[in-house]
DNA sequence: CGCCCTATTGAACTTAGTCAAAAATCGTGG
DNA sequence: CCACGATTTTTGACTAAGTTCAATAGGGCG
């Protein structure tokens, strides 16, 4: 028996892991740490050389424009891996900012350049965890470039949604979101103040409902439909992968 | 010698690669096909398992809405690395239309496979370029959520500039875009009459001229400033990769 | 030369943003 | 456990950026 770690039980949902694997990539789990509610995990610009695995609690990672406007560039959950863009660039094209109190593990990236040579099955796995992340932003590109603000908004919540339910089995038609309607907003190109009416609007439609922070979705195919939205979560196939 | 191929040049520029590792780069090129302007090279939702290498010409992807409307996600070049969502998914996120006569490289998953397992090196190579391409879509993300149609004109066209001087070094202030201003405004969630709008301002006010389809950019630092662009083909730092 | 695609322009219209204020919630310290 | 301050949500009136529609003008090519 092997220690499972987060993100090695997230990938081994896809496939299968070796004991050897599974340990290598524990090791990325060794040294964890809690950050508060709004702790800045890496800044924009710094000098960075770790990734991290998100063990607990949620982070977005961002940019902030000059003219004081913020894009949030994704929410990670627990079982993601953050932070890629430090293997290619030195300083930090982006933020990273807990949304909430959380548990991070921080690894050096020649980590992961051990990982890569020592296990070229894990290597793949990263690479394609890597090519899932480029389908999500340009599906989120398609949102932000050619859908309407309502279609944003039910898109992100689907996108949510599905996002938590594959670490988490227990949520069936609701889900904490624990973000503000101005972090939406940012997330998705749009004010609090018009986020704040389409989901007014898609509630008075009865599409969704809210009791205190919960989120319920009570027409997810209408959802799917005015967000264009497609779950790119069923229809993985990785079975070409190598065999260990 | 080896026979260069068009992408191993392309990696070679970041990182040299051994004779051995550049063999198996052109291997992947062993089959090119010519495509002519117009030609669809993949269509959204069918069964894909190849990827393709661009050797010549301009290729976009993108997605249809179910309103009709287009996003284009990302304009190809030479020596470009097409199609990586094939590695996860059966069936294709995207379509891919050359935009130009063009030359691609097919080549089946499988052989990527094998690259992975038998060049470390490669596979870390592969792994960054495809973080590199995620940090590309985020920085459109910020510009499509968050920046006018003026900064995202702007923007692009830097974007698309810096990438063509990647492999072509005769470029120094102008190039040939071959894109019309409809493919721009899909490429940035503008319409095509606002593009030229934008582009027509931009020349008025001194920021870039045009002869005959030909784009000059004659302040790049005011254009900087206005698309808020990064130019992230500086400061790559992949000295921490294995060594050969 | 005529056709088709692309670029350009103007006018009317729509969506989402801005500003401001009130109501509801949350978190914290006492 | 409650009160208070801070944050978040909600709403309305007004504004602005970008879209839509439509028509004209160029340009390239068979």
């Amino acid at each position: 028996m092997v220690a499972t770690s987060c993100f090695a039980a997230r990938l081994a949902k896809q496939v299968p892991l070796s004991d050897a694997e599974k340990k290598a990539l524990a090791r990325l789990e060794e040294n964890p740490r809690k950050v508060k509610r709004g702790a800045m995990i890496q800044r924009v610009n710094e000098t960075v050389t770790e990734l991290f695995v998100l063990r607990e609690g949620r982070v977005m990672s961002f940019v902030i424009l000059p003219d004081g406007s913020r894009q949030i560039l994704r929410v990670y959950f627990p079982g993601d891996f953050i932070g890629s863009a430090s293997t290619i660039y030195s300083k930090a094209p982006e933020s990273l900012v807990a949304l909430s109190d959380a548990i991070v593990c921080p690894f050096d990236k020649h980590a992961v350049r051990r990982l890569l040579e020592d296990y070229p099955r894990v290597a793949a796995l990263l690479f394609l965890l890597s090519n899932a992340e480029r389908v999500a932003m340009t599906d989120r590109l398609a949102s932000l470039g050619r859908t309407s603000a309502k279609a944003r908004v039910a898109s992100f919540l689907l996108d949510m949604f599905d996002r938590l339910r594959v670490t988490d089995d227990s949520i069936t038609d609701s889900f904490d979101l624990k973000l503000t309607q101005e972090e939406i907003g940012d997330s998705i190109g749009l004010t609090s103040v018009h986020v704040n009416r389409m989901i007014r609007q898609m509630e008075q439609e009865g599409l969704i409902s809210r009791t205190n922070g919960r989120i319920i979705l009570n027409d997810m195919a209408r959802l799917e439909e005015i967000g264009h939205y497609t779950n790119r979560h069923k229809d993985m196939d990785l079975d070409w992968l190598p065999v260990s």
